[in-house]
RNA sequence: CGCGGGAUGGAGCAGCCAGGUAGCUCGUCAGGCUCAUAACCUGAAGGUCGUAGGUUCAAAUCCUACUCCCGCAACCA
């Protein structure tokens, strides 16, 4: 079982690309390794508790769950919109989410991992957080950016974090894949270098914040975030669930020697999933063998700058797909982006990419071949023969390309497997411009040869269409219907071998599949 | 000496971990083709790989120092 998770959204604004990046990413991901023939389990989901969500739906005079539950629509919808096709939606306030919560948290309590303590200090009210000596300014003043600060002094509880921090520092020295892309390692071992001896507070005192999960043994305080919000991991993973809860059985979601994939943004690494939520997992019982994988993405800047609400340029990837199609968008923000990295977003590029690589390649040939296939032969094709040098080269070029395309995809690196697979389109382009089908079909004595190649054309279409399948669904089955193949979106990657297209195979006339984007309106 | 990332032909990037002819896409220039979505193909120009040292037979790649950009600044709450 292969199962995949992404950071779940919060639900106090609207969702731009960024969100929509790491969708696309993970639903990728999961369609590409249904396509190798695993089973799949992907869950994703929305963070609805908190004090800025009670805050926003106060100062709009509506209730935090009619507010959440608006919120929470926006990010579905888009999911639908863009293709993100999950199999289990996560959702904070679901109440079997809660009970699961409550239920370790008592568990973690009678085991001693938590305890209650007083701490007092500079607190900021609009920060929802205790200040320290350096948060002050350069005259020593907390600055405009805390708001209202008051000294306050108040009691909390406390997970034993500093129990498990030795451990983990022990385990992510040893491992080597647990966190992808491997530089972030470092990062996060240094952040725990750092870190070792002190607990985390993971309550709120319910007077200041009552949009949470209450504690089950002490009803004054609701749970912290990240005590809340990862665990919905494990309780929409079916864990402690009741068996009629129409949750999935855990067991098999998360056994034994199985890692999920955790996809996350660079931003919540440290600490919340590199350190918090491995030892959650261990004070919970989790094996060392049992630990997720954690895949971390890096962000979409605007002109080189971070996506800011405040700074009013964000990128709604609705509106996006309205203009450009879901195709293009879902294309685009996983080729133009290096794993873990950071990329620019750049509407001109989206076009381009889009056009050159999609419009102009894959769907030219696809347009080109099967037109030819219709003119030179009835649309009927047969393998013909005997394969030329050309031929070979060709069917090695698919291998490869192949072959590549999935080392890259099983390291999750879309951009890198759709690379694989254009440089295979390129090869096809090449050999029509070399085999010259139009002057073969001049000479009657050259039917067989014509044939040979226009199959190995419509055959390697046929195999784009699968590898593609996991990044553009849709268009993978236009594809797949133009040859008239509607099965193939069925097949699995140990299905592809030469000879996909029977012989006789009659196939549709073109319609592009990508029409260009012809964009006068580039700013 | 807080941490991390980046600096590669006009633009955007890969390559660096495991040193060995500098690669991709776009753009530019010249040519070809006509089946095709003004698409396709061929060729060319264009880089002292941020700076300065060092290691090595050999450095974009390893080491040291420096400059400039970007992000983060945990724990505490």
């Amino acid at each position: 079982m292969f199962y995949l998770t992404t950071a779940i959204d919060y639900t106090n604004g609207s969702p731009h690309i960024g969100h929509a990046y790491e969708k696309i990413l993970a639903d990728m991901i999961a369609r590409y390794r249904r396509l190798r023939g695993d089973e799949v389990y992907f869950l994703t989901g929305v963070d609805q508790h908190g004090q800025k969500v009670q805050q926003t739906a106060e100062k709009e005079g509506i209730s935090p769950e009619e507010f959440v539950a608006r919120n929470t629509q926006k990010f579905s919808d888009l999911w639908a919109k863009l293709g993100v096709k999950y199999d289990g939606w996560a959702e904070t306030i679901d109440p079997r989410h809660k009970a699961c919560v409550r239920s370790i948290l008592s568990e973690l309590k009678d085991q001693g991992q938590l305890y209650k303590k007083s701490h007092a200090g500079h607190y900021s009210v609009r920060q929802e957080q205790f200040l320290q000596e350096r948060d002050r300014d350069d005259a020593g003043n907390f600055g405009p950016e805390w708001g209202e600060v008051v000294e306050i002094e108040e009691e909390n509880w406390y997970f034993k974090l500093s129990d498990h921090t030795d451990w983990l520092k022990n385990f992510l020295e040893a491992s080597t894949d647990i966190i992808l892309p491997t530089f972030r390692k470092a990062e996060l071992l240094n952040a725990l270098e750092r870190n070792v001896g002190t607990d985390l507070c993971i309550s709120r005192p319910k007077a200041r914040l009552r949009w949470g999960i209450e504690f089950p043994f002490d009803e004054d305080y609701v749970t912290y975030v990240w005590f809340d919000a990862l665990i919905n991991y494990i309780s929409f993973a079916g864990y402690q669930a009741a068996k009629n809860s129409g949750l999935p059985d855990f067991s098999r979601l998360w056994p034994e020697h199985s890692r999920p994939v955790h996809i996350i943004g660079k931003d919540i690494l440290i600490p919340a999933h590199g350190i918090y939520w491995p030892c959650m997992l261990h004070a919970m019982g989790f094996t060392d063998s049992q630990m997720p994988h954690l895949l971390v993405h890096g962000w979409w800047n605007i002109r080189g700058e971070k996506m800011a609400k405040s700074t009013g340029n964000v990128v709604d990837p609705a509106i996006l797909a309205d203009q450009f199609g879901v195709e293009a968008v879902r294309y685009y923000l996983v080729r133009d982006i290096v794993n873990g990295k950071d990329s620019d977003f750049d509407l001109a590029r989206l076009i381009m990419l889009y056009n050159t690589e999609l419009a102009n390649a894959l769907g030219n040939l696809c347009n080109r071949t099967l037109d030819m296939s219709q003119r030179f032969t009835g649309g009927i094709l047969q393998p013909g023969g005997p394969l030329t040098a050309d031929d070979s080269a060709l069917q090695v070029s698919l291998t490869e390309s192949t072959a590549t395309y999935q080392t890259a995809m099983d390291e999750f690196d879309i951009s890198k497997g759709l690379e694989a697979l254009n440089q295979h389109v390129v090869h096809c382009n090449q050999y029509i411009d070399r085999m010259k089908p139009w002057e073969l079909n001049k000479d009657p004595e050259k039917k067989d040869r014509l044939a040979t190649v226009l199959y190995h054309l419509a055959e390697s279409i046929a195999h784009a269409a699968i590898l593609l399948s996991p990044v553009l669904p849709d268009a993978a089955a236009k594809l797949a219907n133009q040859l008239k193949l509607p099965g193939l979106t069925d097949f699995k990657l140990a299905d592809l071998h030469w000879g996909l297209l029977p012989d006789g195979h009659i196939i549709d006339k073109p319609t592009p599949v990508f029409p260009r984007i012809v964009s006068e309106a580039l700013a």
